[in-house]
DNA sequence: AAAATACTTAAATTTTCACTTGACTATCCA
DNA sequence: TGGATAGTCAAGTGAAAATTTAAGTATTTT
């Protein structure tokens, strides 16, 4: 599995920008949970909660199986993964920001930026 | 340090569901750099780099500091071990999901969902 | 001192988003 | 069977967000 382009990862930051979605993430991270489940506590309308509920599936966050007449939310931890994995990416270029910065301490030799 | 709220990680993520914002990120997390820098290879105008810039800095991604004409931007790490806190907060429940899905394997009563 | 560079600011425009409304379908329960 | 429940779909609306434009300031550089 290959990381997802600067595009596909901004549009997962995005769907977690949402206060609605980034509640409903954490709710359905907790277990499974229906749409209305998902609705009510944010005062959502149905339909409202189902158009957050495409977008958080379209970018791969959680997956729905329908039973009977109930919507199943539950969440995908892979599309989580990839925000570690970005993370540790950054983590190796901060760290060295931070050796940087103690570099400069001990030694006054600033690299230049661009 | 207590956890931001909802709403103040909401804002985090979101800043980061712009590409042209996530790539300033990356950039920054590569060193300290220029706006114009930063502007150039996603060829943005001046005016616009710097109002993305202003986000990034409001959601405490960055900090910058003027030396003569030129404005220097430096990662703000604080904001990233953020978001590494809430998806930790979230593996917790995630692993527990994987937990209840080798019970539901091994013994058949599955939890109902709300 | 003059020209070029590196932003800054505000206002106008365009585009995108979240939410509502209203009508409709499928399931469950009494 | 009939009514309530749970969700679906397609427009439409309003507000927020991203970008452009245009004019201005401060700092080099020549």
């Amino acid at each position: 599995m290959t990381a997802p382009a600067l595009a596909a990862r901004a549009r997962l930051f995005a769907a977690l920008g949402d206060p609605a979605r980034l509640a409903m993430v954490e709710r359905v991270a907790a277990g499974p949970v229906s749409v209305s489940a998902l609705a009510r506590p944010l005062s959502l309308s149905l339909a409202a909660a189902v158009q957050h509920i495409q977008i958080l599936e379209r970018t791969g966050l959680l997956r729905t199986e329908k039973q009977g007449r109930v919507r199943l939310c539950r969440l995908e931890p892979q599309a989580l993964r990839t925000v570690e994995d970005w993370l540790t990416e950054r983590r190796t270029a901060w760290n060295s920001a931070f050796d940087r910065l103690a570099d400069l301490l001990t030694q006054p030799e600033p690299s230049r930026p661009e």
